[in-house]
DNA sequence: CGGCCAACATACTAACTAGTTTGTTTCTTT
DNA sequence: AAAGAAACAAACTAGTTAGTATGTTGGCCG
């Protein structure tokens, strides 16, 4: 791993900027370059080709998205027991989070889905996807455990259904032009899971 | 509009696919031509630059987009008369639709949202995407006159997680590269309104 | 202090990019 | 049949692309 400020992470930086808004295609090295100030010696000295670049914006992706949900789980995990609550407060901290943010929100790996950088990227890609799907899957087997869910459904499609609520958020943000389309996506996914497995939800509204 | 089979048309449908995989900067006109059979001169007499094919492929895909939903809207309309219940059918309908299709879904908007194309295809994407969401909304608007909701639910926003959990699940397909995670996703979507507004709803779990 | 290497800069190349110019065919219209 | 226009083809251009080859710098180590 470089250390914190160098080149390459200055490189990774500024390219991971100029991909979420013009794409991988859209974005040339030279730009990149622009950004940083650098030149083409550095870029190809820190990374054999484009793709490689690709490939490591990527991996780089992966562990900074990752340690930022862990960060807010594990926040939330000691400040509660009940893994219900514990998901419905999770959910609500994210979307404040991305409330909060200011910048267009979007995913990496949405926008390679829309590009194949490479067989290793789409590969990779999978790999991760599947690996937070059983992360996220084991967390509502726990729920479903403690409370009966309302209707049937597998702990596997909630995962899914959560990643591609935040996936829809960032589509339709970019679209409307209007960042806070994820927050409001997330609170609907939370609606989803409180009428699920919440005893309780629903009833004031009937009686 | 040109004729069914015209060159404009065999080029549009090309690029379409083109951009589908590549996207929109991925995709040289030189490789559409290479698809088409065409030379320069017949791209740039139907086209004056790649940003009006753009503009011009935005447009078309609309016009599909709407077409196709609006026929499984009407097949279903015809059958039924409960808002709620044209609703809930209309979506595992489409669920099936995408069940059926072989190719990997996605949707042109996000691909395009990924890559700002122009001003021109940004704006217009905005103004449609409102466009079906006062639709959609209107038709949760029905429902809701009908059925009161379990939970304080806007029907924009219900309209805004139809078309993200779609968008998502195009994102998911690709990811995964599995194109039924759209059918999974929407399903999801179909148990939330069920959970919404079904007065029968979760009843025999519980029970 | 001399050598060595990491970390770049500079200057190139070959292929590709969008777009233009000019020429050709075919159809229609009078 | 003449004329014009629609619908292309072929060849070109100027700029950009990823990638390379070679040169330069500073710091560390014996």
């Amino acid at each position: 791993m470089a250390p914190r400020n160098s080149s390459k992470n200055l490189i990774l930086d500024k390219a991971y900027e100029l991909v979420m808004v013009n794409g991988y295609a859209g974005t040339s090295i030279d730009m990149i370059l622009q950004a940083t100030g650098l030149t083409k010696g550095a870029f190809f000295y820190h990374f054999k080709s484009k793709t490689d670049l690709g490939m490591e914006l990527a991996r780089r992706y992966v562990n900074q998205d990752s340690s930022k949900f862990y960060r807010i789980i594990q926040a939330v995990d000691k400040q509660m027991d009940d893994p219900l609550e514990r998901n419905l407060v999770f959910i609500e901290r994210l979307a404040e989070w991305y409330e909060g943010q200011t910048s267009m929100p979007g995913c990496l790996f949405a926008s390679f889905s829309y590009y194949k950088v490479s067989d290793e990227t789409a590969l990779f890609m999978k790999k991760a996807q599947r690996k937070w799907r059983k992360f996220y899957s084991q967390r509502y087997e726990e729920i479903m455990q403690q409370y009966p869910p309302r209707i049937p459904v597998r702990s596997e499609d909630l995962a899914d259904h959560f990643m591609g609520t935040v996936e829809g958020g960032f589509v339709l943000s970019r679209i409307y032009q209007q960042p806070e389309h994820v927050a409001m996506q997330l609170r609907q996914f939370k609606n989803y899971v409180q009428l699920i497995f919440e005893p309780e939800a629903g009833q004031a509204a009937t009686g």
